[in-house]
DNA sequence: CCTCGACCGCCT
DNA sequence: GGCGGTCGAG
């Protein structure tokens, strides 16, 4: 049995090894979808089961996703009152959409043959593959995913999400409004073939229509495209943020966002070239973008290679958590850097990070972040944790499970530490006997002249001379 | 250079 | 007490 095309939606062709939305759309990657079940009981394994949601700059595109196939809509907000849009332009929508979903799921790398490429590499990765299918980076918007990040600093998926989702309504206007979809069990099982009357074709609401929902409809949501730098620059920010509960990372955004609008300032009412210039960072090399982002408030290394790796097109960067650290030590011979806590935790210094970072680069080649990524979603704690509802054949209850029966290399206990204010130390401090491979540094051009750096750069020099002297 | 504590808020 | 860190002082 095959699905059906829902009403308002368009096709398009897509095994789910290389993509799952579900998946990739909550591991901690966009922070910004919306999510919806479409039914609130058992669904044929043919259809979707759920729909997904994020509002960008003009319009928000809708998303389901069954075993072989994709499906996309677009709503558009009110125009004018007496528009009415012709076919033709009803198809140019449609297929700004789909070169926006190719482009934002990077559909032209081919997924299958990564993972292919990583199991030949890695046995390690070839042991879980199959659990977690369809896990690939999103090409996100730099300027969103730099602020977003600069949130996650230490903080949850669930946490981040609010905060971002609040920064948006209180920042940036509305787009539209629109209700939820309509569950498969609200109208009879024939909805099932023709799933949902919800207004999700190309075809802007009307303005009546969406009056009319305001008012009967109570879970009618309203859609806010990201905020631009410029809305989010103002010293008043920094306190707004504070109240809405960013803690202290509500300097970091509002310092960040002055910095960049300051440097790269509008030259009309609807310029971006703040974006614009973050998105340029993508022709740069890798050591130069970082360099860049560092200067930013709010910016370190894990985060820079968050944005590095998830909007600026440099899929080896290996972004570098006590998550992955740990799985690093435990199965890929990084050492602990001999040095644990009384609490029985590693700190993460910079040496650490570089030698998990050069190590996991080494071990997964050029699309090494990416694996990365399957890797840290394959880490249980985020799905038990924030309710993630990935199929996975054999439950887990942490990361060591999803490893079990493999070929680990040898376990040795890790020299104690000369401090170690007689604690126990966990197992997760063992390591591999495995010789650690001399890390190298990677490519890495160095700007000289400080007249070519943006204000945001020059900010922070004395870190970058810092961090410039290490390589 | 490197190490360390503080930092918001929300959750266990 | 912990959390997918970063900053600034020592």
């Amino acid at each position: 049995m095959s699905c059906p095309i829902p009403a308002g939606f368009h096709a398009l062709p897509l095994p789910i090894v290389q993509l799952s939305l579900a998946a990739v759309l909550k591991c901690g990657q966009s922070f910004r979808w919306s999510i919806f079940p479409l039914s609130s009981g058992p669904v044929p394994p043919s259809h979707p089961t759920h729909e997904y949601r994020l509002c960008l700059r003009d319009r928000v595109v809708c998303l389901r996703q069954s075993p072989d196939t994709l499906y996309y809509s677009t709503v558009l907000p009110t125009r004018d009152q007496h528009a009415s849009s012709t076919i033709f332009e009803e198809e140019k929508v449609r297929k700004e959409t789909l070169d926006w979903i190719r482009d934002y799921f990077q559909l032209d790398v081919d997924l299958l043959h990564l993972y292919n490429d990583w199991s030949q590499r890695d046995p390690v990765f070839k042991s879980f593959r199959d659990r977690f299918e369809g896990i690939r980076m999103l090409r996100q918007d730099p300027w969103e995913n730099l602020i977003s990040f600069i949130c996650s600093s230490n903080n949850n998926i669930s946490r981040i999400t609010k905060m971002v989702t609040s920064l948006c309504e209180h920042f940036s206007p509305p787009l539209l409004s629109l209700p939820p979809p309509e569950l498969y069990s609200d109208s009879s099982a024939s909805s099932l073939l023709s799933p949902p009357a919800t207004p999700l074709s190309e075809r802007p609401l009307s303005q009546s229509q969406q009056q009319e929902d305001m008012s009967t409809e109570r879970s009618l949501r309203t859609y806010h495209p990201f905020p631009s730098p410029a809305a989010l620059a103002s010293s008043s920010v920094a306190s707004i943020l504070r109240s809405l509960g960013f803690g202290y990372r509500a300097e970091y955004v509002q310092k960040t966002a002055q910095m960049l609008s300051e440097a790269h300032p509008p030259k009309s009412e609807d310029d971006d070239s703040a974006e614009r210039y973050l998105r340029t960072l993508r022709d740069m090399s890798t050591g130069e973008a970082r360099e860049a982002l560092l200067g930013f408030m709010g910016v370190g290394r894990k985060v820079a290679d968050c944005v590095l790796l998830m909007s600026l097109d440099k899929k080896e960067v290996v972004p570098v958590d006590t998550h992955v650290h740990q799985i690093a030590m435990r199965y890929y011979g990084v050492s602990s850097g001999s040095k644990a806590r009384s609490n029985g935790k590693i700190p993460m210094t910079p040496k650490i990070y570089d030698q998990v970072n050069a190590k996991l680069a080494e071990v997964w080649g050029d699309y090494a972040g990416w694996a990365h990524s399957v890797l840290f979603t394959a880490d249980l704690k985020s799905f038990s944790t924030y309710g993630l509802d990935i199929p996975t054949p054999v439950p887990a209850s942490s990361v060591s499970d999803l490893f079990t029966g493999l070929p680990t290399p040898p376990i040795t206990p890790s020299p104690s530490p000369t401090k170690s204010r007689g604690k126990r130390r966990k197992a997760a401090v063992l390591v591999p006997e495995t010789s650690i491979s001399a890390k190298e540094e990677s490519t890495d051009e160095i700007i000289q002249d400080d007249s070519s750096l943006s204000l945001a750069e020059r900010v922070k020099k004395r870190r970058r001379v810092t961090i410039l002297a290490k390589r």
